[in-house]
DNA sequence: GATGATTTGTACGTATGTATA
DNA sequence: ATATACATACGTACAAATCAT
């Protein structure tokens, strides 16, 4: 692995897990010597991760640590559940027997946490089930494209399990999607997805809001 | 506007556009001299475009325009068919009356060339009328995340209008879809618009299957 | 299989443009 | 408003790895 890849991969994670805060001025000096390596791995890192968006990248002026406003993550939950809901179509035309029997596994083993109220195990296996869907679409692209957008959005997706009744809200909603796409109603399990997402959206919004709040 | 951006933005045009084809290895140093700078504005370049998935970057061995198989294709145009539905959903439910109408101008102006069987007219004309769908649907995301994915379809996009009686069809599908959205039928215009999407894939197909017969 | 040529990965110096006093 | 300080953009140099003979 080249110097380029470590300090970018290091960086990406970073920002995403929001420990280096939007607006933050990344100073190319400061992040060679913290990296310790010379200027230029971290020149090409920092032009990576502002294709990805995660930095803006300001000729002359250097880059900057990208802002997310409220309303660019509303539009954001809204491309995912999209995106989500397609992957959901697709799986439930496409599904082995065996996956939707994982799938159907997957759903029972998020039954525990969400009666117990257990926000990081229930979070846990919410990913798992969704990534389930993901791979059963069978298109490459699409789940690329549904990954970047998570990624974009991860350090949100959690808050949604802080609002009051989302986690059994969620469960209950699995329910529905898991046996559209075991009857291979693949409209139906469209329709589903999307909702699901778009109240995931909907409860890390009120999240924000109350957060920021005094 | 820097040097890497003109040669990032140079070497993207010729790779979508089919003039440099897939595993040419592209040499730091020859692209150097020809686009007149070091080698360090080059690199800049080709670690974008990998990003983008237009080159792949193997450490010490360079870079090579990257392939793309005929699956890869058709999965791009059912992604595709997924999200510029998904704009038109939005469209649907969001458009202003003036673009709703300028929507319907588009589509009127696709008429000529569609009767005279101009491709490149009618091309271009189509360019129009589904960007102004997109545009319409109000989250820069999902337009972004289209227009990443119409990006890699590009140089295929056209070979549809090759196919036997496609502008026709084409034209035909326009009109439903401008009516859905005139309407804010946004479950009818999402149905319409996928599939049209859909149907440019499979006549691009055709057209591939055909060439690569002797 | 070994050796030479080519090419990549990295370091660093310089000039230019931006921000600040 | 001018000048100073500073960070970036680019170029060049060199070492290590790959490839071609």
């Amino acid at each position: 692995m080249s110097l380029a890849d470590h300090v970018s991969a290091a960086l990406e994670r970073e920002i995403v897990l929001g420990d280096l805060a939007p607006g933050l001025h990344l100073d190319e000096g400061s992040l060679a010597a913290r990296f310790g390596t010379s200027r230029t791995p971290v020149r090409e890192a920092l032009n990576r991760l502002a294709v990805c968006g995660l930095v803006e990248l300001r000729p002359r002026r250097g880059a900057v640590v990208a802002g997310v406003s409220e309303e660019v993550m509303t539009q954001r939950f809204e491309a995912l559940a999209g995106l989500e809901g397609l992957c959901a179509y697709y799986a439930a035309l496409r599904m082995t027997a065996e996956e939707r029997l994982a799938l159907h596994d997957a759903h029972r083993r998020c039954r525990a946490p969400a009666s117990a109220g257990d926000y990081l195990r229930y979070d846990a296996a919410d990913m798992i089930f969704h990534r389930l869907i993901l791979e059963g679409c069978r298109n490459d692209i699409l789940i690329e494209q549904t990954l970047a957008v998570r990624r974009l959005l991860k350090p949100w997706r959690r808050l949604q399990f802080y609002s009051a009744g989302r986690i059994e809200a969620s469960y209950g909603e699995h329910e529905a999607i898991v046996t559209a796409i075991r009857d291979g109603d693949s409209p139906q399990a469209e329709r589903l997805t999307r909702a699901h997402v778009n109240h995931q959206g909907q409860a890390a919004d009120r999240m924000v809001a109350a957060q920021s709040m005094p």
